[in-house]
DNA sequence: CTGAAAGCGCTTACAG
DNA sequence: CTGAAAGCGCTTACAG
């Protein structure tokens, strides 16, 4: 039951190892005829190549790295598994391999036991933050990554959704249907994301020529108890609208208005981001972006594999958003 | 900038490769002195082992594979996401990674894959079937490897959650309140767990001595539409509870009676499974089954690592469960 | 306790 | 177009 071998099959044919490797590589010059001989012996014999020694020959893995945050709220945020959908069906038909590591985004210690055991031929990060500890890993390693969300990491190849543009068409949109205490409720400061939606946020007032109310913008809201004392603020303060960062911050955002009886979209408008199967059954439905994950994995992946084998390579890619309107605002 | 070799350390302390190699992986007699000299040397140097040359050598990967289904409703289910987490914690300890493939049950072909290009040295299966093609390719081939959810495959090493026995207590509980016309809303026949849940459901129905109504049970209900009429058709028949398996199917029926005003629990009660955050807000909050997804990973890993190491392992391990009685069944 | 040597199964200059 | 040989960086009987 051994496996066979690259050296079994030249015995068998009586050609040299350098002969078999070129037919099955297509590497090299070598006869048709040849050729056909050894991928049909092969074939009938069926012969798989160990993938282990060819990669210690060409200090190659065939692998690639994906990166998820350990986050809190991770369980809650579908984001992740479509986008490893998309890589996952781009690394496939290229024969590569994904090595998934979820680790904490300050600990980049997974990260870097993997680069050092040369696990992986490339990295893809699932998100990026503002001070970014593994994107700043990568880059000094030389290693070829793409970021999904954009970085300052010079090295990184980016591909990001347009969440700059989603922030502000949508807050447009508000803004036009007269509302004006308009309250942005964020996520991590520390995200990337988190910053690009302010700017579009903010904008869409300049735009507009209306002046921001800095008063009812909240980032950095990661607890529920400090987040329904959030929510009594934004009322108190009279807005007439809120802005969630994402899904399950709204849930929550909606559970907190529910239990202060405050009518949506009577008393106040929501709109949400990510469009998720979260709020998919809330009563009233809810405005949102929404984007495409899995198409993200996929150019992100294909960027990384342009990237592994020295092909040119975008270095920035932006993907488009949709503005979902529903009754949550009208 | 070339790595640094485990001859490059030999030569530079005169000692032999052997020598060098038995200081690090510590098999082998090898003097206390030489050991130390050799480590403090590697420390400095930071020298780092190349792994695909052990691996080599030594007919082993350290990857583990992870097999997720690619099912419609997976970035509906939290539970793939926090078991993974259980079982990269414990692969990370042993210096093993994962090796993540999503992939259609009955498509062996990414499995096959992986496991014929000797990328793994073991696989956990997320997720078992009735006829499951992929257990079987991992018994025939010989790979260790453990299942998440029962399975009838022999050579398979086994862990689950006790659904049968979870299933039959949340019905227990409701016979016990009077109620008898329970519906059963399912979701895969083809899932090991769903045939689980459902002999725990008639299970209850027998020790309390109350004849099942077939009527009730309605497996395989995967679209919505589907599902609406279903919720229609069990409406008619007078239900007075309608069971869940899962949080997203759960939200569909409480969505559907919304929109026919039936009230919860007024007029009819519900249950579901997986207490996620999928249905965290819904007011009125839901009875649930919780399991502990987390832990169900660690033990799968450790099981696994056991095996592939040739430890003694259970063969089958059953993890408990809690009912959480909420305002849905008041 | 230590080392020389063969081996893991490929790839790839180099030579012909 | 084809082959002999060295090399990738480890491990592991075997001998001493």
């Amino acid at each position: 039951m051994k496996n066979i071998t690259i050296s079994d099959v030249a015995e068998a044919l009586g050609v040299s190892k350098t002969t078999v490797s070129r037919a099955i590589s297509g590497k090299g010059r070598i006869g048709a005829e040849t050729r056909e001989k050894v991928l049909a012996y092969i074939e009938k014999h069926n012969y798989t190549p160990n993938v282990i020694a060819k990669s210690l020959a060409q200090s190659k893995t065939y692998n690639i790295g994906v990166m998820i945050p350990a986050e809190y709220d991770i369980t809650d945020l579908p984001f992740f598994q479509s986008c490893l959908f998309g890589i996952q069906e781009i690394a496939a038909t290229m024969d590569y391999d994904i090595l998934l590591t979820i680790s904490k985004p300050e600990d980049t210690s997974h990260l870097e036991r993997i680069v050092t055991n040369r696990k992986v031929d490339g990295v893809i990060l699932m998100r990026t933050f503002v001070d970014d500890k593994q994107a700043k890993v990568l880059a000094k390693r030389g290693l070829p990554f793409v970021t999904i969300g954009s970085t300052n990491v010079e090295q990184a190849i980016q591909v990001d959704q347009d969440h700059k543009n989603a922030c502000k068409e949508l807050t447009s949109i508000l803004l036009m249907k007269k509302m004006t205490r308009i309250a942005l409720i964020g996520g991590d400061e520390n995200h990337v994301v988190t910053q690009n939606r302010l700017r579009g946020y903010i904008e869409a007032f300049e735009d507009a020529g209306i002046p921001v109310i800095e008063d009812l913008i909240y980032l950095g809201a990661n607890n529920q108890v400090l987040l329904e004392q959030r929510v009594e603020d934004i009322l108190q303060k009279g807005a007439d609208c809120i802005i969630s960062m994402d899904d399950a911050l709204c849930g929550n955002v909606l559970k907190k208005l529910r239990a202060e009886h405050v009518k949506v979209p009577g008393d106040i408008k929501i709109a949400s981001f990510y469009n998720s199967s979260l709020l998919e059954n809330n009563v009233p439905s809810i405005t949102s972006l929404s984007f495409d994950e899995k198409e993200l994995g996929m150019v992100a992946c294909r960027n990384l594999m342009d990237k592994i084998e020295d092909k040119e390579t975008h270095k920035t890619t932006t993907l488009g958003y949709q503005v979902i309107l529903r009754e949550s605002t009208q």
